[in-house]
DNA sequence: CGGTCTCTTGACGGAGTTCAAAGCTAGTGG
DNA sequence: CCACTAGCTTTGAACTCCGTCAAGAGACCG
């Protein structure tokens, strides 16, 4: 079922009846285990993924071998290497299940031909990235502006259902500290 | 003179020349002076900005009152708060002129207008916008994984030339760390 | 249950900040 | 075209936020 990236595109475009044909006819889902890669750092990343259902994650492995997320993403989100995706070159980053997750995954030559086939698509993935550029930009803001401690109730107070979902020590590597220091500031001793 | 950014389109859609003679039409460029600025901080962002010959920058001001530079553009770049264009909500940046500059500057309406009219440029606003999104993420990985001096010789190596053209200070908070200590990693005192 | 992840706590250390003051540089007006 | 001034850069000392390490306590899954 596809209701949920459906209804995602409409809020931007309109689709006749027969491009939602021709769309649906070109999609798959499919299940991630959690802990499961669907990108790994090295290869090249060749798809976009739609999150139907679960929670995925962006992260590197920084030098001293540490895990540490880039970003999140839950239903409802596009995740993938746009970098990687448009020059053909190895992607820097993994991108991973948190949890049992859900995905559409449309593959670059399948988009091609959807893209050509439904030009009106042009612009509801423009829109799409448009606003996830503008959603980096702010989050470049956070991390240049704000002590851990900040980052972290600044976090807590706008996704306060998510903090719940994702273990602490990928928190904290998303908000940039450490996960010691992210139970020091749980417990009050900050 | 449009030829720089009917150029940067053609590297990735083709333009009859009606559709070029449309597009001109809704063109113009300006001269911004040094230190002006394009947008301000709770105004809303309508107008997207091509730089065509200068350097741009899209700055804030932080809780201790400096400025701190999240982002640069040059020559062929595009600059603009997406946030701020797409939901109509007063911006975060400054955005202005590092030295003297000339963009062309297409606002919301016009654009929209133009869209419809050559729905082709979805396909270049998305492709700019889906790599200004990568480079972004890879922005984020560098200010994740490397030290202050690293992020300086790195920058360094990347871009020598752009390094004599922006202030020293300008450059230390968009790679996030204080003037002063970039004059010691210059002075080899680190 | 047993072992492997995950979270907590405290001691110590270091990368980078802040402050203050002096030295430079470049733009501007007379 | 020079002099003056405001803005930029440098230096050093003191400080601080947060990381690292190590060890123990939970918690979760097979």
């Amino acid at each position: 079922m596809y209701k949920a990236l459906l209804h995602h595109i409409e809020k931007i475009v309109t689709l006749e009846p027969s491009e939602i044909d021709i769309l649906e006819s070109c999609l798959s889902t499919s299940t991630i285990k959690k802990k499961e890669l669907v990108l790994q750092e090295g290869q090249v990343c060749n798809s976009l993924y739609f999150i139907t259902k679960g929670c995925m994650r962006q992260y590197i492995i920084n030098t001293k071998g540490t895990e540490q997320t880039l970003q999140f993403g839950i239903e409802n989100w596009w995740i993938t290497d746009y970098l990687s995706y448009h020059n053909h070159i190895p992607s820097h980053f993994y991108i991973q299940a948190v949890e049992k997750s859900e995905v559409i995954t449309i593959e670059k030559a399948t988009l091609e031909a959807i893209l050509i086939r439904i030009p009106k698509l042009e612009r509801y993935f423009r829109i799409i990235a448009q606003k996830s550029f503008g959603a980096a930009q702010m989050r470049i803001k956070f991390l240049f502006t704000m002590s851990a401690e900040e980052r972290y109730h600044h976090f807590n107070d706008l996704h306060p259902e998510f903090v719940q979902r994702v273990p602490q020590y990928m928190l904290a590597s998303y908000l940039d500290f450490s996960a010691e220091f992210m139970s020091k500031i749980r417990a009050g001793k900050i």
